[in-house]
RNA sequence: GCGCGCGUAGCUCAGUUGGUUAGAGCGCUACCCUGAUAAGGUAGAGGUCCCAAGUUCGAAUCUUGGCGCGCGCACCA
């Protein structure tokens, strides 16, 4: 027998308890048990990092990745679970530099980097415990235990495998590359870090003038106008650009004594002279071709010498001027500035690409090599004496005003614009600047990973070509080294005799290199701290320590290079290194790569969807370089959910400060996790970003749970009264699908129980079949709608329905008292609770759970599945859905609602019986109208009408209209719709239809001249209630009620006001439902007392009473007014 | 600046290849039920489907151009 259920669930205590079960029992690993050996699904956790706190973003990740393999596990497929931590990076350095107070590398350097890195990898686990709890708490199924962690030996090892493999085949190579450069604290700034850190500024704007050389190398009058509003770059300028097929001309200042000559491209001067609010005329113009190859004069002579300029010989044979040359560039815009750009390579990007494709123009080694006035601090180096020792951006005022003093100042003015400053010092402004990176050669396999994109399947299917193709379509080569501390160390040893290099695969490669030195400094260190982790071994400073025999020159030592890598690198390599493959984990790695199923946010299409793709398509593509582990397209992942972006409760994004949402922790302490992962994934498209709202988490509790669990409490209730209890009934439970239940005594057959039950039956199934497809194609929001339909459909209409059944005398419990259709009435709604219990499994696990735990654990005792998670997934059973029956069900369910409809608009309330309903049903299908008259009983009932029909004479209360059926007419008549349309709303309907069904076709003349061939099909009949009838329509049907009242109607409508006024009584004086009541009736309304003398067994029998007489009812009896008659009752426990 | 997405009822959101009267939940109003009851049901009101042009017999849906919001990238010489 089950346990007595509360009404009111306690839903978060209720999923405390069920997670401390599944904690106790082990039913996660339970349900990996069972699949042991089944088809794989194979699931890649996100490396989350476990130094920041969980937000409710990663609540909803967390759902989703539960979800899926939890379904999968039920559908018959074994899927292990992975945790993972991701531990390396910036953000665990910046934690620990707040905790020690410390900012800058030189500070790191002099708190000393061993300590620095012992405090790192302490720091990784600063909100483990959070994290803990919120995967627990959501009922994320992922085993914790062996999570692979990036800073593991084994971990790092296998990053190194794959560092090695690239650099062996020339993929990994070292460059230069203008970053984003914190000069005070000495690192570049990642593109996230900088995105973080833009602030509004003025700086100063300034046009120079760069006056061209004549041939002699002295400068004329005539000058190349730049604009740039960083004037410290202006002492490192090695070029001006200009776009080729622009035109350029040359102004000279109509009103001014002075020769001076200003050339600008022709779409800006006009706004050059209102700057400077000078009327200029054009003395000469030229394409910005022509001006290409013309040297100038630079604002500074920084690194120029004095006299002709320098030449060099050309790879293509000749000699040109190595520097301060006008150049084409075809970036050069005219949206702003003077269509001249001041190229300082060390400082812009786009100026680097001018400088290397310059380079390239040039005979080896002779080219022009880059030129920078600024030191890596952000000062001024001695080769610009003016600022020597001064931060660049402080100079830009002095540097004007030299510029000024010599007249090379044409303009200056304040341009407002963002910039960047770093995110965590805001008064320190980034420069862009030069610096040394390894780099992966991504970019030459562009075409591969586009390729490998194409065979992935993207949900929302737009991220493949929309956001995620484009970004890989504009691939640049992996930045991938970080002069930083905490990270994987980049396993590349340089001959310090050649400056060749090597890379190293794994730590016990390098301990077997010829000479090998340094391993001991680790050694001591763990002598030192027994505590130390192992781990540590392969990290700086240890690894730094170790050096060997070069194999290039002898005498020559292989030392490391000091930097680490990107930590994206990392958490890219999981799909292998979660494993330590190749190193070891051949089976794991074999058996579980590629994914089926990833899923994140869409903030990962630049971070680990990319990083995945590119070390997969890199490492396994086919490849013109050996390759001899090549995988076919899609890896590493085969489907990647991408979620939408989570906002505040005032649409924002979500912040701490505006405190513009709700910790998960108290979410879950007020609703529970089930309500807010229904939230997740029955309250909309899962890419669309979600409005994270604490009303709209709780109002999903009565929608779905509540409704859910209301009915499973009714069951139980009714079940223990009348001893339904399958436990006894059934002796082999095996998973409580249909067929085990079959062989249960008392049960019958599904054709011999009633349409209820047999229609019940069949929206179960039906619903399981369409839950199944759609959450086989990913589509969890339209399996969560069915399930609710069907959940509405449980309760707001089969356990309605069946109340009478429930209610009716006799037993439940297969004996000799048994009332038959009663317990068909129990084996259905067990059956529809278990079955849901199961379909809504991965949705809401707790709750299901809990019913389940009850229904299948308490009733058999141990000898059903323990868990409803350890049961197979319906599929639905096509043999149990009656396709006819589920429609006519359809229309019953409409017509009670149009009847309520017409009863409203009439305003006569339910509760006035009425003589009769007739209905037209719009679409005389098969045998509805029959089977609907036969049901009759059942629609008198939900209306409360002595008689129903299908109206015989439908003409006397409608009228038929045809309605071209668009989609089928339109593309026959095309132009002549409207015409058809026309003729067929205007013309003889019932002529028309007529002649359907004789010859199977009609003609209708067309205004105009011609006619439409209709077809049976063609058109669409549309009924329409006649004006003077109580009537509602639907497309369905129209349904009429009698609005005429009888006496006997009237009197029977007050009897059931009576009847209800008593109610209300007994409810007021909190009577136990089988309570029997005396009652005493006084009015002076002679109808009432008749109506209710005439009903009074009627009325005795539905409100308890043991007796019921008019007199003198005592004082404080209760006064009502029955639809105007006065009446006083008085209702009295009954004494027996 | 470029790219991606979004814009539908007071609020939160659905809307399947273009098709007839654009839906749901919440909220609101009225009513019903009262043996699941701090629940439940029915009905109603509420819409310029952001704007404009175009394609089409027909556009919430397709195209183009705006406007607004979000995100990403780049740039700010």
């Amino acid at each position: 027998m089950f346990d007595p259920v509360r009404g009111q669930p306690d839903f978060p205590a209720l999923e405390a308890s069920i997670a401390a079960w599944w904690r106790d029992h082990g039913t996660y690993d339970k349900s990996l048990t069972r699949r042991r050996g089944a088809p794989r699904f194979v699931f890649f956790e996100g490396p989350p990092t476990a130094n920041g706190m969980p937000h409710p973003g990663h609540c909803l990740t967390r759902t989703i990745k539960d979800l899926y393999p939890r379904y999968r596990t039920m559908r018959g497929q074994f899927c292990e679970r992975k945790a993972g931590w991701d531990t390396h990076g910036l953000p665990v350095e910046v934690e620990v530099c707040k905790e020690l107070g410390i900012h800058s590398k030189a500070e790191i350097e002099a708190y000393g980097v061993e300590p620095f890195i012992h405090k790192c990898q302490e720091s990784v686990w600063r909100y483990m415990k959070e994290w803990e709890t919120l995967t627990e708490r959501i009922g994320f199924w992922i085993d914790l235990s062996k999570a692979y962690v990036t800073y593991h030996q084994s971990f790092v090892e296998s990053v190194w495998w794959a560092l090695a493999e690239l650099f062996d085949k020339g993929l990994l190579y070292q460059g230069h590359k203008i970053v984003w450069w914190w000069a005070q604290g000495g690192t570049a700034l990642s593109s996230g870090e900088v995105g973080q850190g833009y602030q509004e500024v003025a700086d100063p704007s300034v046009y120079v003038a760069f006056p061209l050389l004549d041939d002699t190398g002295a400068p004329t009058s005539r000058s190349l106008v730049a604009w740039t509003t960083t004037p410290w770059t202006l002492p490192s300028n090695q070029f001006a650009a200009v776009k080729a097929d622009l035109d350029y001309v040359v102004l000279r200042d109509a009103g001014g004594a002075d020769a001076a000559e200003y050339i600008v491209a022709e779409p800006l001067a006009a706004g050059l002279g209102e700057k400077l609010k000078k009327e200029f005329e054009v003395v000469d113009r030229m394409p910005g071709a022509a001006l290409v190859g013309r040297c100038y004069q630079p604002p500074f002579d920084t690194f120029r010498q004095p006299g002709s300029p320098a030449t060099a010989p050309l790879a293509a044979g000749g000699h040109e001027a190595i520097a301060w040359r006008v150049v084409a560039a075809d970036f050069v815009t005219t949206d702003s500035g003077t269509g001249i750009v001041h190229i300082a390579p060390a400082f812009g990007e786009v100026d680097y690409t001018v400088l290397v494709a310059e380079q390239a123009r040039f005979a080896p080694g002779s080219g022009p090599s880059l030129i920078n006035a600024v030191a890596p601090d952000g000062t001024f180096t001695d080769a610009f004496g003016m600022g020597s020792g001064r931060f660049v951006k402080d100079c830009d005022r002095d540097i004007t005003r030299d510029l000024r003093s010599r007249g090379l100042l044409v303009h200056q003015e304040q341009y407002v614009h963002d910039y960047p400053f770093c995110w965590r010092a805001d008064n320190d402004p980034l420069i862009q600047y030069p610096r040394q990176s390894w780099f992966i050669r991504t970019s030459q396999f562009r075409e591969q990973m586009l390729a490998n994109n194409a065979a992935i399947e993207w949900l929302p299917e737009h991220i493949k070509d929309g956001r995620f193709g484009n970004f890989l379509a504009t691939n640049v080569d992996w930045a991938l080294s970080r002069e930083r501390y905490w990270g994987t160390p980049l396993p590349i040893w340089v001959c310090d005799a050649t400056g060749k290099a090597e890379a190293i695969r794994s730590y016990a490669d390098l301990l077997a290199k010829p000479g090998v030195l340094g391993a001991d400094v680790f050694a001591k260190a763990k002598a030192a701290n027994p505590d130390l982790s192992d781990d540590l071994k392969v990290h700086k400073p240890y690894i730094d320590a170790i050096t060997y025999d070069s194999p290039f020159a002898a005498g020559g030592r292989m030392r490391r290079v000091t930097e680490v890598i990107d930590c994206w690198f990392d958490s890219g390599a999981m799909p292998f290194a979660q494993w330590g493959w190749p190193h070891q984990g051949h089976a794991e790695f074999e058996s579980q790569f590629p994914a089926d199923f990833i899923s994140e946010a869409i903030d990962q299409t630049r971070g680990w969807f990319y990083s995945q793709l590119a070390i997969s398509t890199l490492l396994f593509g086919p490849s013109e370089v050996s390759s001899p582990d090549v995988r076919a397209w899609p890896h590493p992942f085969k489907t990647c959910i991408v979620l939408g972006h989570m906002l505040g409760e005032d649409g924002q994004k979500m912040s701490k400060s505006k405190r513009n949402y709700r910790e998960p922790s108290e979410i879950f302490d007020r609703y529970g996790a089930d309500a807010l992962r229904w939230f997740f994934l029955a309250g909309q498209a899962p890419w669309t970003s979600i409005r994270y709202s604490e009303r709209a988490i709780k109002e999903s509790i009565p929608e779905f749970l509540l409704r859910l669990w209301n009915v499973y409490s009714f069951f139980v209730i009714y079940a223990r009264i009348d001893g339904f209890d399958p436990g006894s009934a059934l002796a082999a439970p095996g998973m409580l699908d249909h067929a085990d239940l079959a062989t249960a005594s008392g049960w019958r057959p599904v054709a011999e129980r009633g349409e209820l039950d047999r229609w019940m039956l069949s929206e179960l199934n039906a619903t399981a079949a369409e839950m199944t497809s759609r959450m086989d194609a990913y589509d969890h929001f339209g399996a969560a709608q069915r399930l609710s339909a069907l959940v509405d459909a449980v309760s707001n209409w089969f356990v309605r329905r069946s109340r009478d059944r429930f209610w009716a005398p006799g037993r439940a419990d297969g004996g000799p008292d048994a009332n038959v259709e009663k317990t068909d009435a129990y084996w259905t709604l067990y059956e529809t609770l278990l079955t849901i219990s199961k379909l809504a499994a991965p949705f809401v696990p707790f709750t299901t759970e809990a019913i389940w735990k009850n229904l299948a654990g308490v009733a058999f005792s141990g000898r059903a599945p323990e868990s409803v998670h350890l049961t197979d997934y319906p599929a639905g059973d096509a043999a149990l859905v009656d396709h006819d029956l589920v429609r006519r069900m359809a229309v019953v369910r409409d017509i009670a609602s149009l009847g309520r409809a017409a009863r409203a608009g009439e305003k006569l309330k339910v509760r006035q019986p009425l003589q009769k309903v007739e209905v037209i049903l719009a679409d005389a299908r098969a045998d509805d109208a029959a089977w609907l008259e036969a049901h009759a009983d059942l629609v008198c009932d939900e209306l409360n009408v002595k008689q129903f029909e299908v109206c015989g004479e439908p003409d006397r209360y409608i009228t038929r209209s045809v309605l071209p059926d668009l989609k089928k007419l339109g593309p026959k008549l095309g132009k002549d719709l409207p015409k058809a349309r026309d003729a067929l709303v205007k013309g003889d309907a019932a002529a028309l239809l007529a002649a359907l069904a004789a010859h199977g076709r009609a003609e209708v003349p067309l205004a105009g001249g011609g006619v439409a061939v209709i077809e049976p099909g063609d058109v669409l009949v549309r009924t329409t209630a006649k004006p003077g009838w109580a009537a509602a329509e639907s497309p369905r049907a129209v349904v009429v009620i009698a609005k005429d009242l009888t006496p006997e109607l009237i009197a029977e409508g007050l009897v059931r006001e009576v009847v209800h006024a008593i109610q209300t009584e007994r409810k007021q004086l909190d009577l136990d439902f089988t309570d029997r009541i005396d009652l005493v009736f006084a009015t002076e309304s002679e109808a009432l007392r008749a109506a209710i003398e005439h009903h009074r067994d009627y009325v005795a029998s539905e409100t308890l009473a043991a007796s019921l007489h008019f007199g003198t009812p005592p004082a404080g009896a209760e006064p009502h007014d029955i639809d105007g008659h006065p009446l006083a009752i008085a209702v009295a426990k009954a004494s027996s």
